[in-house]
RNA sequence: GGCCUGUUGGUGAAGCGGUUAACACGCCGCCCUCUCAAGGCGAUAUUCAUGGGUUCAAGUCCCAUACAGGUCACCA
């Protein structure tokens, strides 16, 4: 009896794994082009960790006139989650992502899930057995830990491997005689490497890496008869005609072993890049995004806070490519489509998650759309995630399309908004329902003198049909009147002749109106706004203040 | 513990043997304007983790040390 017997024994329906060379050919692209993918497992979301990685997969495969597919990596029963492929596959959906082929897709290299690539995994682990390059290793968990815990004692290398390695020189006779006995088994790789041989991981982004050979015996088709992540990557991305891998670099050090495989397997190793993961800072440490632990890891809690998805792709180009964010304040103009990614320019260590540069970014996005654009989003947000809010502005569109539209066209916008929610912390007072709402929107708020002043202007002199330069000339004269500089050296140099600037003068009006320091131009506001009700609330105003 | 990787200002980060050590965000100040922003200008600060070495010259190359991260499963 001969290693063909043994396999013929483990796998007696498991076709020649030629039939799947001559199924999936090599693919027909231009030189250069790259065949990238992500593929992750089946947790039911997306989260920014994959989508960071599978960004620089499908920007990178876009712009070489490639191929990006995504393939499902579910060979691990504990951790299936139900709907978790259709989790993902919608998620991408809503972001805008679109693979060239897929699980929903197809393509003419699938399936793409690999649960549904059994025999595929099984003719190739056939292959290896009947070579003798892979073998039943009959171990019990029992066997494995004794294993483990006489390495520890005598300082040995833990692993399977070399002499430790109990099954691997298991006579044919006997192994087939144990499977016909029903006894349980796996698959395992029988490792023609040497640990004090070096390999060279070429790697597109970290540059050259020098690791020990491989000599684990490792699991390639688990009991389940599924095989492992490193079985699975080398076969399916042999036969999909991947060229680059590009993936998180917690997988570096398992370099060595998918090395041995595709060598064994005698298939033309793929290029890989190692991408460093997102970080948060933790108090004073500094750990990898967690999608369990961390908030900031899920897109749903952008999507809460009211920043659209397109900043979120804008953050990930800036953190993935060094100087991208450069390129894009040059460009204003172009986007994300138009900028060349490269591998050298993707960062070696860890990048730090940082909220603040993603608001930065978020308020310059903000600033180049159009107010019905923010108008028409703020209303979708409204009605999920703010009631209130979205039957206030439902039913008057030009009113809040107004104000968004105060400083907008011009060379350089305001840019106050970062987010959906902004738009009612940026306008609400406009909204006398929820100024009403407030018990005492004016407190803390006192002046050193009397303010009546005030009254008398907006009787008197306001009116709401001047245009911006005839009302600040008024404006002026009037609050020169009361006491008020007109221009900003002569208050300076006698501050003590006047009750202040007139930027003082201007600041009791705005916060009249806004309770604020701060607000988009102010005579737009007060005229849309409109003088009847700026009259009520001064009476408001005056009466809080009063003392 | 073994094997890998990283450590540059308040923050992110460029830099690849010779630079005033970019750029962005933040903070502060000034200017401008008719208010608020925006914009312009400027300031601050890093013995480029520490200690050795190589070199005429070192964030940049080499060696140690410290700290941080990753990985050592029938999980991916």
């Amino acid at each position: 009896m001969n290693y063909r017997d043994l396999a013929d024994l483990i796998f007696p329906n498991a076709k020649d794994a030629s039939f799947y060379e001559t199924k999936y050919p090599e693919r027909n692209l231009k030189e250069g082009a790259m065949v990238t993918r992500f593929a992750p497992s089946p947790t039911g979301f997306v989260h920014i960790g994959s989508l960071y990685t599978s960004f620089s997969n499908l920007v990178l495969a876009k712009q070489t006139g490639g191929v990006v597919f995504l393939r499902i990596e579910d060979t691990d029963h504990k951790r299936e989650v139900e709907n978790g492929i259709e989790g993902i596959i919608r998620d991408f959906n809503d972001l805008n992502i679109h693979f060239d082929e897929g699980p929903i897709k197809g393509g003419q290299y699938g399936p793409y899930i690999q649960s549904e690539r059994r025999d595929i995994y099984q003719s190739f682990a056939k292959k290896l057995i009947s070579e003798g390059k892979a073998y039943p290793c009959f171990a019990t968990e029992e066997e494995l830990k004794n294993l483990r815990e006489m390495q520890e004692l005598n300082k040995e290398r833990i692993g399977y491997y070399g002499s430790w390695a109990k099954y691997r020189n298991l006579p044919v006779e006997e192994a087939i005689a144990k499977i016909k006995n029903n006894e349980d088994y796996i698959i395992r790789l029988k490792s023609p490497g040497d640990f004090n041989n070096k390999v060279i991981l070429d790697d597109c982004i970290k540059g050259k890496i020098e690791m020990p050979e491989n000599d684990m015996d490792i699991v390639i088709i688990k009991s389940d008869g599924l095989p492992t992540y490193h079985f699975a990557h080398a076969v399916d991305d042999h036969l999909m005609r991947t060229t680059h891998v590009i993936r998180g670099d917690e997988w570096v050090s398992s370099y060595p072993i998918h090395k041995q495989l595709f060598e064994v397997l005698e298939f033309k190793e793929p290029r890989y890049a190692h991408i460093a993961p997102l970080t948060i800072k933790e108090g004073t440490t500094i750990r990898k995004l967690s999608k369990r632990k961390d908030k900031e890891s899920a897109i749903s809690f952008y999507n809460k806070l009211g920043i659209p998805d397109e900043v979120i792709k804008l953050y990930i180009a800036t953190v993935n490519n060094s100087n991208f964010e450069e390129w894009y304040i040059a460009n204003p103009d172009k986007t994300i489509d138009d900028y060349e990614f490269t591998f050298d320019k993707m960062p070696i260590g860890g990048s730090l998650f940082d909220l603040d540069k993603l608001m930065s970014i978020s308020k310059v996005y903000f600033s180049k759309l159009t107010a019905d654009d923010i108008y028409n989003k703020t209303l979708q947000y409204s009605l999920e995630y703010d009631n209130e809010f979205y039957n206030l502005i439902k039913d008057n569109p030009n009113y809040l399309i107004s104000l968004l539209n105060i400083e907008r066209n011009i060379d350089r916008p305001r840019m106050d908004i970062g987010s959906y929610s902004d738009v009612k912390k940026e306008f609400w007072y406009m909204y006398d329902e929820l100024f009403d709402k407030k018990e005492h929107p004016y407190e803390n708020i006192n002046y050193p003198y009397d303010i009546s002043f005030i009254k008398d202007y907006f009787t008197n002199v306001y009116d709401e049909n001047d245009n911006e330069e005839d009302w600040f000339n008024k404006l002026k004269n009037f609050a020169s009147g009361v006491g008020f500089a007109v221009n900003r050296k002569d208050y300076k140099e006698n501050p003590s002749n006047y009750l202040g600037n007139v930027a003082d003068f201007c600041s009791i009006i705005r916060i009249m109106l806004t309770t604020s320091n701060t607000s988009p131009n102010m005579y737009d506001l007060l005229k849309i706004y409109g003088k009847e009700r700026l009259l009520k609330r001064l009476d408001k105003f005056l009466d809080s203040v009063k003392n």
